[in-house]
DNA sequence: TTTATATATACGCCTTGACGAATGTGTTAG
DNA sequence: CTAACACATTCGTCAAGGCGTATATATAAA
């Protein structure tokens, strides 16, 4: 009834999985929201290099930011089109086959950023309103 | 055991999806072996275009071509990748919602092109054996 | 061997996008 | 207000890739 499908653009959708820190980005944003010091501390990447990557994501659809103070946290954009949605969800568990992906959970688990501590994060979700 | 799972190369497997063309031509190749000249009938655009598209699957891995006298045959191959296929097989799928791609095989089951009928080739997997 | 057919590749042009470096913007602290 | 911090954007450069056009290659037919 309202599933829209015909009208998503699947040549953007997959033109955003086609790059390697794109799908970093994607495989540690997986499971919770995310500031952008964070995905620059685990990549060990540049901080403008990263920002851009996520901006395409979020011109993509495939995210979406929110702002927390100075922190712009990242999490998943459930995309409109059912198909994609499942797409997106089956590409996130195929990354968990990859080492490299692997390895930035692993480091993810140990990060230390200035806000919210993620186990914080991850108990609650993190209402701290300003 | 003998998965390999982690050296495929996701981005280009992405990148490969990643462009309209290339879309449709797995759309319709998805089903059965298909030769460049129905490519270009029903997609109507020009025979370069189409040849350059299907190299460019052909490079990441996801058809593979056959040649019979004048004609070249592609058919769909299955990545070595379990994630990469599983995904592959999802994304044809997929693609069924969309108004284009119906269109397009709606105009394959009507196409006429020089070598073996159509309804030949998905009535038996056309064994003629050059 | 010549000719026609089916397909592939090369060329030049243009757009997209990835990168590092520099700079801009928004927010909080002092 | 000013400074510091977190992040976004811009700029110049470069490579990848899309397109149409022209041409090369392979096979079959004459």
């Amino acid at each position: 009834m309202s599933a829209k499908p015909s009208q998503f653009n699947k040549e953007l959708f997959f033109q955003a999985l086609g790059d390697t820190t794109r799908l970093r980005l994607l495989n540690l944003v997986g499971e919770q929201e995310l500031c952008v010091c964070h995905f620059v501390e685990i990549l060990d990447q540049p901080q403008p290099k990263i920002s851009r990557h996520l901006a395409y994501l979020r011109r993509a659809g495939i995210v979406e930011a929110r702002r927390e103070g100075k922190w712009m946290h990242y999490r998943i954009a459930p995309p409109p089109d059912a198909g994609a949605a499942k797409l997106l969800r089956k590409t996130l568990k195929w990354l968990a086959d990859d080492r490299l992906m692997q390895s930035d959970r692993a480091r993810l688990s140990k990060a230390v950023c200035p806000p919210s501590s993620l186990v914080t994060l991850q108990a609650a979700p993190a209402r701290k309103a300003r």
